[in-house]
DNA sequence: AAATAGTACTTGGCCATACATAGTACTTTA
DNA sequence: TAAAGTACTATGTATGGCCAAGTACTATTT
C-alpha cells in the first residue's frame, strides 16, 4: 500500500471521463490525446489508452475513421456518438457528485471531535 | 460499460483517502465511518469497508484497540499512526492534483477546436 | 534495394480495489 | 432458551490501469 499505487487507483474511471471530454471537442487520434493528457499532468501510457478506446468503441460511445498520415501509418480519428454524448453528461454529474462528497468529508475540521 | 459501473470505478482509491481522513479526526469504529460516508452520499457497504480497514492496519497506517460496547459485541476503535498521517498528507496532494488535472481538461471549451 | 528508425496501433497477462454474499461470534431481549 | 441485533470475517467476481512484447506501415539512411 504505497502512494504510487493509490494514484493509479484514483485514476480509475476518471481517465474515461477525461478522454470522452477530449474527444467531444473535435476529432482526434490517440497521440493527440496523450499529448493533451500529458500536458495536464495526467500521465497515460499506450497500454492504458488503446484498450480504453477499444472499450469505448465496442460500447458504441465513440466511433472512428481511418485517416492517412504524411508521416507514418494511418490514424484512427475518433469522435463521440449520440449515446457517447449522453454518457459524457452522466459522467460529468457523477464526477461532480464525487468531488462534492469527498469535499464534505475532507473539509470537516479536526476540531469537531 | 454503464454509468453505475463507472461510479464504482471512480470511487477506487478515493475511498481510502476519505476513510483515512475520517479516522484522522478522532477515534472511530466501522459503523461510525459507514454512517458518515453514507451521509456524504459516498455509499459504502461492509464488504468494502472492513477489508479496506484490514489493509490499512496491515500496512501500519492505522491501529486499533478493542472497546467494550453496551449494546453488542466489542468494537475496534481506529486511529492513525505516524506513518498514516504522512500517508494522508500524500493522498491529499495526490487528490488535489488529480482534481486540478481533470479540471484543466474538462474546462477547455468546445469552441477551441 | 536493404537496413534502420520512427510512428500508430494491438495483445496478453498481472495486480489492486470495490462489491456481493455468506458466515462467525458476541450481547441483549423476549 | 430462542430470536434478534450488532460487529467483524472470509471468499469469489469484475473491472480498469499498467507493463511488456509484438505487428504493421512509412520515411530515412547507407
Amino acid at each position: 500500500m504505497n502512494l504510487e499505487n493509490t494514484q493509479v487507483q484514483m485514476r480509475k474511471g476518471i481517465l474515461e471521463y477525461c478522454i470522452l471530454h477530449i474527444i467531444s471537442r473535435g476529432e482526434v487520434y490517440a497521440s493527440d490525446m496523450i499529448d493533451e493528457l500529458t500536458a495536464a499532468r495526467m500521465i497515460v501510457v499506450e497500454g492504458t489508452l488503446y484498450p480504453l478506446l477499444t472499450r469505448l468503441k465496442n460500447s458504441g460511445l465513440v466511433e472512428y475513421k481511418w485517416v492517412e498520415s504524411k508521416s507514418g501509418p494511418p490514424r484512427k480519428y475518433y469522435k463521440l456518438t449520440e449515446p457517447g454524448q449522453s454518457f459524457l453528461q452522466g459522467l460529468t454529474e457523477t464526477w461532480n457528485e464525487l468531488i462534492h462528497s469527498t469535499r464534505q468529508i475532507t473539509e470537516k475540521s479536526t476540531t469537531n471531535v
